[in-house]
DNA sequence: TCAGTGACTGACC
DNA sequence: GGGTCAGCCACTG
């Protein structure tokens, strides 16, 4: 609602990530000014899961790694939700990742 | 209640 | 240039 916890404002930051795109924990904790709570938000991401509009698949490490791909119930699901977004993965890893990078900072800026 | 763990990151050596 | 350490905070046993 008013969105005053860090999980909530993490799930409306997640929830935002356009389609074709993703972002880092680091970068949405740090839009929300804990950039050192980067494990909240990966914990936030794992509560999310219970969450249908939050596209958590598109929140990965800072290097496009896909670390929690583990989380999805499958083995590559996550790649395979990313790859069906135009994303392409290779190795677990998101490949350009810097193109296809969104920043919260930059698109929820105000 | 205490201690351990974790979908991370930045700094240090 | 690569590996290691500490910090952050919520949840579980």
């Amino acid at each position: 609602m008013e969105s005053s916890n860090f999980f909530e404002k993490v799930y409306e930051v997640a929830a935002q990530i356009p389609y074709g795109r993703v972002t880092s924990y680091g970068a949405i904790a740090k839009y929300l000014g804990a950039a050192r709570s980067a494990r909240m938000v990966g914990w936030a991401m794992n509560n999310a899961h219970a969450m249908d509009h939050i596209p958590a698949h598109r929140v990965v490490n800072r290097i496009g790694l896909l670390t929690g791909k583990h989380h999805f119930g499958g083995t590559n699901i996550m790649q395979q939700l990313l790859e069906n977004e135009g994303v392409r993965v290779h190795n677990n890893q998101v490949v350009d990742f810097d193109t296809h990078f969104w920043d919260p900072a930059e698109a929820l800026k105000g």
